[in-house]
DNA sequence: TTGTAGGCGTTATCAG
DNA sequence: CTGATAACGCCTACAA
């Protein structure tokens, strides 16, 4: 039996009634009570009136545990982060909640603090709270991704985001950073800038990868030549920033633009320019990723790409809502890119007309 | 029944195995796999050997909702936010999320979007969703607190966090604002600054009202009096930052330092004072209040508090597992305050020892 | 030390 | 349209 508290306090706890009391209140069956109250069709108007009033009266809640045990379903989605901070995550688990709710859904939430043995505990915990799906961003250091068969095996809607397992087997939302590379570099070069330089993040990880590839991209279209000269392999960090920029600055003939992969690298390398005296936009325009909050308070404000979190999180909730339809059907796993957005602003705007050439790289959804 | 897949995919769905699985399998009991595997002392170690082997190979995963159903409360700590946004939050359900998780707990997170009927649908989710207690931060628009009756009378353990109801009843955990304008006050004395004034708040809000206070405490304890015309009330945006600024410097008698209730209104006061040609701190010493990220990359830096994010979300947890483990019994209803932390920067240090300065007021908790 | 049996609150099935 | 009944998986008094 539920333990009953021995020693009442002040306030009496009161115990939450159920179905069985409402069924003895009306006297009626439980059966009857349930219909009424999920909206079965078999069941008179005025019945139905008569135990929702009745519920309302005793202020009845249904128990979530029991009917999801019945059910062998919860209404709860899983989601698993590395962790819970800066602009990032937040900001996506804030889309994932908002559309899940929407939907009829909570939330229940574990970091993996980037480790993949938290990482699968959080998988095990998931699974055993018998969710409807489950939401993953990997660890770093997940480098073996076995412990997903497991969710798999068991039917589960699984859906991966930012970082994901690669293939066409998954489910995965992402953001198309080379887009985010090439749209920045366009812009550049709509700006007149001619050497381009590019400060890249470590080439293993593919997000920065990719941003590279678009800043390739986009100087091949415009019939540049790629000159490894003007490409700074760095982590993203402040310090190597201005490193950077330093070393840029030194070339015989040194960039009129740097695209950084990240708006601390892109934060670092202005600094160093204005230390040098040089003027930021038009002796060199600056571009960096990911809209960090300092972005626009730095003088002049920094242009950047969004990368949708909010966006990105109800993209992954939507899928998964998808496969959830399924329900054990055939579902052909799917991958999301969604599509980044430039955000103009005085970093990197030296011609007349910003407002337009905003306009024409804001973007919305791949379907 | 559970409904069974009627068309089985390529990877046919596992049902997971349960308790009897388990028991027909090694031909004993129900209850001796259940003692087994909680580690009940009634217990033979051959037997428990036996059985928790198979359960390994079987990879047996408990049901929780069985076991939560069963017991009456669930592994799970519901939460109440406005939002999970911003820096505030998301790092204090951070270190939420961290220690309940660390004391066996999961999380389920609930938005309120700072809407009281949309707070008082989520306490209803959480009430059925059988939670073993409840984290809120109030929504902006709860005037009305009746709702949080009905987790009371539930007996549901319940701790309100930085956005809390104010009185004796209640558990509550909040930053102590006082001591933050106190320390902030008084670190700007100690840099030979005698009129320093005071972007405040909207006074309505608890926070900015005892920002204010813990201000004038440091004055009057340093035998300054209070000068009205130092204090300019606004929200805490940049722009009336910098308005603020503008009105200070034209007076008769400007101020040689400025402390501000947040820091985007001492971003907007700094960047003012540039603007007017005025040297920081040299001219006017500039603190601020809440560590948000760019206060690390102004320049100077931006002195500011920290408002210990996690360690809140921590000291909530273990509020709310004392009253968990009282478990009915009468417990008295507790206010933790904790202790803000003084960040030194350039933006205010004008005398030559910052380093003893910031020493002496750096602090940790209140028990 | 082990087994038996009943029940947590809900829902699905089957019969009236 | 309504009711009786049997699960869902686990826990625990009580009996052996």
């Amino acid at each position: 039996m539920a333990p009953r508290k021995k020693q009442a306090p002040a306030q009496i706890p009161t115990t939450p009634v159920s179905m069985a009391d409402l069924a003895r209140e009306l006297g009626v069956s439980m059966t009857t009570i349930s219909r009424a109250l999920s909206d079965h069709h078999s069941i008179g108007p005025a019945m139905k009136q008569k135990v929702l009033k009745l519920a309302k009266k005793y202020n009845y809640q249904p128990n979530r545990l029991a009917s999801a045990l019945r059910k062998g379903k919860s209404q709860l989605i899983g989601i698993i982060v590395p962790y819970i901070e800066g602009r990032f995550f937040p900001s996506v688990v804030h889309g994932i909640e908002t559309a899940a709710s929407k939907a009829g859904y909570n939330v229940i939430i574990c970091q993996s603090n980037e480790d993949v043995a938290q990482e699968r505990r959080n998988l095990e915990i998931l699974l055993s709270a018998q969710v409807a799906g489950i939401l993953v961003s990997l660890s770093r250091t997940t480098l073996d991704v076995r412990h997903f068969e497991k969710v798999r095996s068991r039917g589960l809607p699984l859906v991966f985001f930012d970082r994901i397992v690669e293939g066409d087997n998954v489910n995965a939302v992402v953001l198309n950073d080379q887009e985010g590379g090439y749209v920045s570099t366009r812009h550049l070069l709509s700006q007149g800038c001619r050497r381009i330089a590019h400060l890249a993040g470590p080439q293993h990880l593919n997000i920065y990868k990719n941003r590279r590839q678009g800043y390739l991209d986009a100087l091949r279209e415009a019939g540049i030549a790629e000159d490894e000269s003007l490409i700074y392999y760095a982590d993203m960090s402040q310090e190597q920033g201005s490193a950077a920029m330093r070393q840029l600055l030194a070339l015989p003939e040194p960039p009129d633009a740097v695209f950084a992969a990240g708006d601390y690298g892109a934060l670092g390398a202005m600094q160093e320019a204005r230390r040098q005296g040089l003027r930021v936009p038009q002796d060199v325009a600056i571009a960096g990723f990911s809209n960090e909050t300092f972005t626009l308070i730095t003088e002049p404000a920094m242009t950047t790409i969004d990368q949708r979190c909010e966006e990105m999180g109800q993209a992954a909730v939507r899928l998964l809502l998808e496969v959830i339809a399924a329900d054990g059907a055939l579902f052909t796993p799917r991958q999301v890119a969604l599509r980044p957005e430039l955000l103009v602003r005085n970093s990197s705007v030296r011609q007349p007309e910003p407002a337009l050439v905003a306009k024409s790289f804001t973007s919305s959804f791949v379907p």
